[in-house]
DNA sequence: ATGTCATCTTAGAGATGA
């Protein structure tokens, strides 16, 4: 089966590219962020012309997260205890447990929101124990971190920055420790599979971009291969985001 | 790198977030 990630910051705003991005590539399972969108005006019908079920968790203006099915959808969970923002959307998916995040952005080091971020982070390895990291089972999202040195265009640049933290990698590592492995793309251009460039500066053209979308996933699930579809992050209406996409054989 | 984009607000340019 063929399951993709990818932040489309809004839905709306992406539905002329997500429409026939997904009849081109036929996913069968997806794990959408940002789709900014409030439950009631998710494009349901438009997905289900193209065979798909989903599951959507969005209150409007911020964050909304969602996952597409064609292979089944069942016990789907829209909750993270203790956190109320529509950030987590989780189904299964055929054999595959999907679990789609949007985790909060982090905005600066000593905001709030980074501690905000961390106890997000930690509410989700904690969710963790409710599954047997035996079992086919990913975790995929935009995890608004940069997991090593050269996952961000230039270290340097990121000096006091969040995204880069300590504390933020080794949350992400807590998922790690618990079963999970992180499925990195093949290199793309510049050796990096990075999954976002600003829109601002040219930093797409010029390839100054992050790798922050990730595919965690279980070693029950075979992956035979994975790649960041940079041709949708280009032209006119795209999101900030690549779409990261992965075949399994499950 | 801070050159854009998306959404909302008691109508329309500014605030907010990324």
């Amino acid at each position: 089966m063929r399951i993709v990630t990818w932040n489309v910051n809004s839905i709306g705003a992406r539905l002329p590219r997500l429409l026939p991005w997904l009849e081109e590539n036929a996913p069968d399972v997806v794990a959408l962020q940002e789709t900014k969108c409030a439950d009631d005006a998710f494009p349901y019908a438009d997905l289900a012309a193209l065979g798909y079920e989903a599951a959507h968790s969005g209150d409007g203006r911020w964050n909304g997260v969602a996952v597409l099915s064609r292979v089944g959808l069942s016990d789907v969970s829209l909750v993270l205890e203790g956190h109320p923002e529509p950030r987590l959307a989780s189904a299964q998916c055929g054999p595959l447990h999907v679990t789609s995040v949007y985790v909060p952005n982090g905005r600066a080091l000593g905001d709030p929101h980074y501690d905000y971020k961390l106890a997000w982070f930690r509410s989700l390895r904690e969710r963790l124990d409710g599954f047997d990291p035996a079992s086919p089972l990913a975790v995929m999202g935009d995890m608004n971190v940069a997991l090593h040195d050269r996952d961000v265009w230039d270290i340097g640049a990121f000096r006091d920055s969040t995204h880069v933290t300590s504390a933020e990698r080794d949350a992400v590592r807590a998922l790690l420790d618990w079963g999970l492995v992180d499925v990195e793309a093949r290199p793309g251009k510049g050796d990096v599979p990075f999954t976002y460039w600003d829109y601002r500066a040219g930093m797409m053209h010029k390839n100054l971009g992050m790798r922050i979308d990730y595919l965690l996933a279980t070693r029950a699930v075979p992956v035979r291969d994975a790649w960041v579809d940079r041709e949708a992050r280009k032209g006119k209406g795209a999101s900030d985001h690549a779409p990261l996409v992965a075949d399994v054989d499950l």
